[in-house]
DNA sequence: TATAAATTGGCATAAAGTGGTATAATTTGG
DNA sequence: CCAAATTATACCACTTTATGCCAATTTATA
């Protein structure tokens, strides 16, 4: 599972590393390299192969004409891009991603069990990792009710 | 499975690329590069010639005398076109098509699984990208319930 | 502190996308 | 039914973007 957060840097054609360890997850857990990236509000997701197909093969099966689905697979597929890792471990997030995520030169990624999450540096910054704490704060009931 | 969303330009004579993941699904999951072309609400819809004839299948059992069925079929079937993919991974969008999804210069591809929606751009952007994230917003429990 | 691993930057090459023009096919009007 | 006009197609050339590879730097580990 992804655990945890790092700082990397996006070269100017849009490349960035993905952090060893979650690479480490990815060849052992799901046998493979390769991501999904889509949007997801202020931040991208990314997703093994694996686990994207099992959300595709899902969503493939609710009636494709009508409205409400067709909208909802239009913003979730259409941000998903496959992203092959590289040989030095880098993959390329696609301008459409970097701008919808407000993108620049630096990210946080976020490890978060099953996907992980790239944000803007700046705006986790100035804005999730405040409110995230909040909320943090603001479940702990919720989570002792589960035993936790 | 089609995924992904894609700027592209429309030449004076109608011509657009298709985006080369696009083609390369189209290869090895439906071994050919044609296209059906109709048109469906305020975009464009391309399917994969395999996946239009399931489409024709199923409507041909409706029962072809009510008026419903007949005035959707008309309209879905009135529309289509088959656009083989020239040499430079290009098709021709006939100018009756672009006129109906108000497309001019700039287009937004967007891989939906089975299919591929075009938009004109000004269309996407004023409209339809906002109120797909807005559905989208609306449809997390859904997700949810698919472990996402 | 030495060594290995991970991350980053830069450059060369390859692929994708775009624009233009010439030719072929089709449509339209006489 | 033919000629002119329009539209479609094929081909070539250029620009932009993506990819692969090497090397330098930074960080982790023994």
């Amino acid at each position: 599972m992804f655990r945890g957060r790092y700082d990397h840097t996006v070269t100017i054609t849009g490349r960035v590393s993905i952090p060893s360890k979650f690479r480490e997850v990815c060849r052992e857990k799901y046998g493979e390299e390769t991501f999904v990236i889509t949007n997801f509000d202020k931040c991208l997701v990314a997703y093994p192969l694996k686990e994207w197909n099992e959300i595709e093969t899902k969503i493939s099966e609710l009636p494709q004409f009508r409205q409400d689905v067709s909208a909802f697979m239009r913003y979730l597929m259409g941000g998903a891009v496959d992203c092959p890792i590289d040989s030095q471990g880098r993959v390329l997030i696609s301008q459409s991603l970097r701008a919808h995520a407000n993108i620049q030169k630096e990210v946080v990624m976020i490890g978060m069990l099953k996907k992980i999450e790239i944000w803007s540096k700046e705006t986790w910054d100035n804005e999730e990792s405040i409110s995230s704490y909040e909320q943090f704060k603001k479940s702990r009931e919720i989570l002792a009710e589960h035993g936790l």
